[in-house]
RNA sequence: GGUCAUGUAGCUCAGUGGUAGAGCACUACGUUGACAUCGUAGUGGUCGUAGGUUCGAUCCCUAUCGUGACCACCA
C-alpha cells in the first residue's frame, strides 16, 4: 500500500497515467459469449474542430452507462467514431484555407478534397484526445468515420437497394436553395427568423380595361416569374375580375386572374401573385390550375439575364434588384402602399443566407414509406424515449414527413453512385466497372458515361450509423453480438435529423430497431441561460475545465446537472463544488491511512458487532440499489446526490467519526471495506480518482463490487443508529441555539435517552 | 396560429395527495486525530395567480399570467 497521507488532491498528477493503465478492459472480446450485452452508439462528433461542453455531457453520460454495465459483468460495446459532416466541414475548411491565404475556389475538386482530409485527420485526432482526457472508455480501435472505406461501401449499397426498391428517385422539384453554398438543402436545415419587412402594394394593369388590380407582396422582384394573380372566389372586390388578364408591370406579359382558396381576403390586398418557381404555396396553386413555372433566378441569387426581366434590373443580385424595382414602382406611382410588417424569413442553418425556393433536379427519398414502421416501433413501445415527452415531437414530424432531398451540390461527401448515359439514362452501380457492364446491357455507349457530381446529404450516411459501423452489408460478429443496441444518448436537436432516420433505415435494412432506449439530454447553456456560441464569447472549453478541476470534477458536475427535460445552466462554480467533493473523498482516504486501516481484509473476516456496523452496511446497500435504479431511469443527477449523501453525510460524518471514538480493528476493517466499495460503485462517474485511490490502497484491486447480499444486516440495529443520529442533530441544534450554559442544554445532557449500552460511545458525538 | 415544456429559499434546481428539501450565497461559531478545496449550527419560501376535486393540494383538474423551445404560416 502506498501512502497519500502527505498529498493533497491534484488530478493533474494522475489522470493521464491512470487512463493509460486503467484496469478497465476497453477491448472487445468477440469470442466471449454472454447473453447479457450492453451496446451503445456514440453519436459521432462532426470533424469541424474540437469538442464543446455539449459533447462532454454526451460522452460523460455514455461513459457512465458503459462503465456501469462493464462493472456489472455485461458484455459491453461502445461504438466510437466521427462524422464527415458534409456542408459544415466544407465551410470550416474553406475558412481554414482562407486564413492560410489559400484561394480555395481556384483549387481543383480533388485538391480541395485532399485539404479536407488533411483537416479531418487533425480534427478527429483532437476529438479523441479530448474524449480520452474525459475518460471515455471506448474501444478506440473500432473507431469509424462516416467516409471510411467500409462506410462508402455501406452507403453505396444502401443507395442501390433503395433505388431498386423505388424509394429513391430523381425529380425536378421546388427545393430550398442556398444561394451562397449553391446547393439544395432540406427543410430541417432552415431556420425561420422573424424580421421587420415591408409589404408592398403594387398595381397591375388589367388588360383591356382602364383599371388596376392591387397585389400585395413582400418579394416584388419575383413578379417577373408570376404566372397568375389569385383572388378568393368569395371576395366581392375582385369577383368580377376573375377570368380577366393583367399585365406584369414593365413587361407586356399577360397573366390570368384566377380564383383560388389560397388567396386570403383578410391578408394584404386580398389579391396574391402566383410565382410557382419561387414559392412553395404558389407551386401548389400552380399545380392545381395547371400553370407553368417560370424561373427568374440563377443559382447565385441573381435575376436572369433574359427578356422576361426588364432591362433595368436584368442580371442583378436579388436585393439590389428589389431596391431598384421598388424605387421605380414608386416613381411611376404603381406602388400604392408600403406597409411595415413582421414576418418570418428562411435562413440557411449553415450559411446564414436567405434561402430561395428554386426548381432544380434533385434526388429524393420517399421517407413517408419508411416512416410507417418507425412510427409503429415507437408507438408499441419497442423503442422508448426518455423523457417520454419527446415521442410527441417525434410523432409530429414523422406523421407529416416530406420527401427527403438527399442530394447536395457540394464537394465534401459521398458521391452519389450514379452514372448518366449520353441521353440522360440513369445507371446506378457500385463502381465504374459495374456501370460499364450495365451500360453495355442497355446498349448505351459506355465511353460516354458521366458520373453524378452531386453528393449525399451528410445525414444519409449518419442514418446508417447503427449497422454500417458494425460491418453492414457484410455479416459480422459485431452485428451479431451487439445489434440492436441498447441505448442511444443524444440531444433533442437531432431527433429529426438523425434519430428518426436511423430508426427508418434500421427497420428497412436490418428489419429491426437500431436501439431500445433513446435518452435525450439537455442543451448546455451558460450560467445566465444563454446558448453558448463563439460569437457571444461564452464558450467554455472542456479541456480548460479539466485542467483546472480535473476530468472527474467535470464529469461529476455534468451528471449532477443532468435533470431530464431541463436545459443545463452551466457555471464553472459548479465544477469547483464538485472538485471540493472529490477532495473530500480523497481526504477520507488520507485519514483512513493515518489510522492504518487495512483495506484488504476479506469480508468473511469481519464481524458485525456494533449497531453502527449494521447501519453502515445497510446504507451501502441502499447506495448500491439506488444507483441501479437511477441508471435504469437515466437519473444521473440522483446518482451524484447519492454519492454525496453516502460518502459525506453517512460515512464521513458518522462512521469515520465513530472510529475516532471506537478504535478497534474490526471497525477499522469495516471502514476499509466500505470505503473501497464506495470507490468501486462511484467509479462509473468519477473513474480517475476512484481507480487511482483503489490502486493506492490495494495493489491487486479490482473494480467489481463485493456481494453485499451475503452479509446479514440487522435492520433494527441500523434503524437505531438512524434514531441516534436524529437525536445528535437535535442536541447540537440546542447547543448552538441556547448555548452551553443554558437550561435547555443542561436538561438534554441530563436526559440522555437509553439507546442501549452498545451505543453509549456514540453519544459523545452529540457533545 | 399549433404543439410541448416550465414557474418551489437571494441564485441553480430536486421533491411529495398529509407538518416544505439540497447545493451555492449569507450569518454565527469552530483549527477538538483526514479535510479552510473544511466542520457545526442557523437565517431564509402563503411552492406564479384565481377557481375546482378532496377530510386535506405545492402536487390532480380548469382558467389565467409570465418564461422557454419546437413546428407552421412565411401576400
Amino acid at each position: 500500500m502506498n501512502s497519500i497521507i502527505d498529498s493533497r488532491y491534484d488530478p493533474n498528477l494522475f489522470e493521464t497515467e491512470i487512463y493509460n493503465k486503467s484496469l478497465v478492459n476497453f477491448k472487445v472480446d468477440l469470442c466471449k459469449n454472454n447473453n447479457n450485452y450492453f451496446s451503445i452508439l456514440m453519436p459521432p462528433p462532426n470533424v469541424t474542430g474540437s469538442l464543446h461542453l455539449g459533447h462532454a455531457l454526451n460522452c460523460t453520460l455514455q461513459d457512465i452507462l458503459v462503465r456501469y454495465n462493464r462493472q456489472k459483468g455485461n458484455d459491453t460495446y461502445w461504438q466510437p467514431g466521427v462524422d464527415h459532416a458534409g456542408i459544415a466541414t466544407q465551410i470550416v475548411v474553406e475558412k481554414w484555407l482562407e486564413k492560410q491565404c489559400i484561394d480555395y475556389k481556384s483549387l481543383s475538386n480533388e485538391a480541395f478534397i485532399q485539404k479536407v482530409w488533411e483537416w479531418k485527420r487533425q480534427s478527429s485526432n483532437d476529438i479523441v484526445i479530448q474524449q480520452k482526457a474525459l475518460g471515455c472508455s471506448a474501444p478506440w480501435e473500432y473507431s469509424r468515420f462516416t467516409m471510411d472505406e467500409g462506410f462508402i461501401k455501406s452507403v453505396t449499397e444502401a443507395f442501390i437497394i433503395l433505388y431498386k426498391d423505388g424509394l429513391i428517385y430523381k425529380a425536378n422539384r421546388l427545393v430550398n436553395w442556398d444561394t451562397k453554398l449553391e446547393t439544395a438543402i432540406s427543410d430541417l436545415e432552415i431556420k425561420n427568423v422573424e424580421e421587420n419587412g415591408t409589404l408592398w402594394y403594387i398595381n397591375y394593369k388589367i388588360v383591356n380595361k382602364n383599371q388596376y388590380i392591387t397585389v400585395a407582396t413582400t418579394r416584388p422582384e419575383t413578379m417577373f416569374g408570376d404566372v397568375a394573380l389569385a383572388v378568393n372566389s368569395n371576395d366581392n372586390r375582385y369577383k368580377d375580375l376573375i377570368g380577366n388578364y393583367a399585365y406584369i408591370p414593365y413587361t407586356n406579359r399577360k397573366i390570368p386572374i384566377i380564383a383560388d382558396e389560397h388567396a386570403d381576403m383578410e391578408k394584404g390586398s386580398g389579391c396574391v401573385k402566383i410565382t410557382p418557381a419561387h414559392d412553395f404555396n404558389d407551386f401548389e396553386v400552380g399545380k392545381r390550375h395547371n400553370l407553368e413555372s417560370i424561373t427568374i433566378l440563377d443559382k447565385h441569387g441573381h435575376l436572369l439575364n433574359n427578356e422576361l426581366i426588364p432591362d433595368f434590373i436584368r442580371g442583378l443580385y436579388l436585393k439590389k434588384a428589389r431596391k431598384l424595382l421598388v424605387e421605380k414602382l414608386r416613381n411611376d406611382e404603381l406602388l400604392v402602399k408600403e406597409e411595415q410588417i413582421k414576418h418570418f424569413v428562411p435562413y440557411g442553418d449553415r450559411s446564414g443566407t436567405v434561402i430561395e425556393p428554386m426548381i432544380t433536379e434533385q434526388w429524393f427519398l420517399n421517407a413517408k414509406e419508411l416512416s410507417k414502421k418507425a412510427i409503429e416501433a415507437v408507438k408499441t413501445g419497442k423503442i422508448k424515449f426518455y423523457p417520454d415527452k419527446w415521442k410527441n415531437t417525434f410523432f409530429d414530424w414523422m406523421n407529416n414527413i416530406q420527401p427527403w432531398c438527399i442530394s447536395r451540390q457540394i464537394k465534401w461527401g459521398h458521391r452519389i453512385p450514379v452514372w448518366y448515359g449520353p441521353n440522360g439514362e440513369i445507371i446506378v452501380a457500385r463502381n465504374e466497372e459495374e456501370a460499364i457492364i450495365e451500360a453495355e446491357k442497355l446498349c448505351i455507349d459506355k465511353n460516354k458515361l458521366t458520373k453524378e457530381t452531386d453528393v449525399l446529404d451528410t445525414w444519409f450516411s449518419s442514418a446508417l450509423w447503427p449497422f454500417a459501423t458494425m460491418g453492414w452489408p457484410d455479416k459480422s460478429e459485431l452485428l451479431n453480438k451487439y445489434f440492436p443496441t441498447s441505448t442511444i444518448i443524444t440531444g433533442f436537436d437531432i431527433i429529426f435529423f438523425w434519430i428518426s432516420r436511423m430508426i427508418m433505415m434500421s427497420l428497412y435494412f436490418m428489419k429491426d430497431i437500431p436501439f431500445k432506449d433513446i435518452y435525450i439530454h439537455a442543451l448546455v447553456r451558460d450560467d445566465k441561460g444563454q446558448k453558448m456560441s463563439k460569437s457571444k464569447g461564452n464558450v467554455i472549453n472542456p479541456l480548460d475545465l479539466m485542467k483546472e478541476f480535473g476530468a472527474d470534477a467535470l464529469r461529476y458536475t455534468l451528471a449532477f446537472l443532468s435533470v431530464p427535460g431541463r436545459d443545463i445552466k452551466f457555471g464553472r462554480e459548479n465544477v469547483k463544488v464538485s472538485r471540493n467533493f472529490i477532495t473530500k473523498i480523497w481526504n477520507a482516504c488520507r485519514f483512513l491511512q493515518t489510522q492504518n486501516v487495512n483495506f484488504n481484509v476479506n469480508i468473511s473476516n469481519i464481524q458485525l458487532k456494533h449497531p453502527i456496523h449494521h447501519w453502515i452496511f445497510s446504507k451501502l446497500r441502499e447506495f448500491k440499489i439506488g444507483i441501479e435504479s437511477d441508471i435504469k431511469e437515466y437519473r444521473f443527477d440522483y446518482i451524484t446526490h447519492r454519492m454525496q449523501v453516502f460518502l459525506r453525510d453517512q460515512f464521513c460524518d458518522f462512521f469515520v467519526e465513530a472510529i475516532k471514538l471506537q478504535n478497534d480493528d474490526n471497525t477499522k476493517n469495516i471502514a476499509g471495506i466500505i470505503y473501497k466499495e464506495f470507490l468501486k460503485l462511484s467509479n462509473p462517474v468519477i473513474p480517475f480518482v476512484t481507480e487511482y485511490l483503489l490502486s493506492i490502497i490495494d495493489n491487486n484491486y479490482s473494480l467489481n463490487p463485493i456481494n453485499i447480499e451475503e452479509i446479514e444486516i440487522d435492520i433494527n440495529k441500523s434503524e437505531k443508529i438512524d434514531n441516534i443520529i436524529d437525536w445528535i442533530h437535535n442536541v447540537r441544534s440546542i447547543k448552538h441555539e441556547f448555548g452551553k450554559e443554558s437550561k435547555e442544554y443542561i436538561t438534554v445532557q441530563n436526559n440522555i435517552p437509553n439507546f442501549g449500552e452498545d451505543c453509549n460511545v456514540l453519544i459523545k458525538l452529540a457533545f
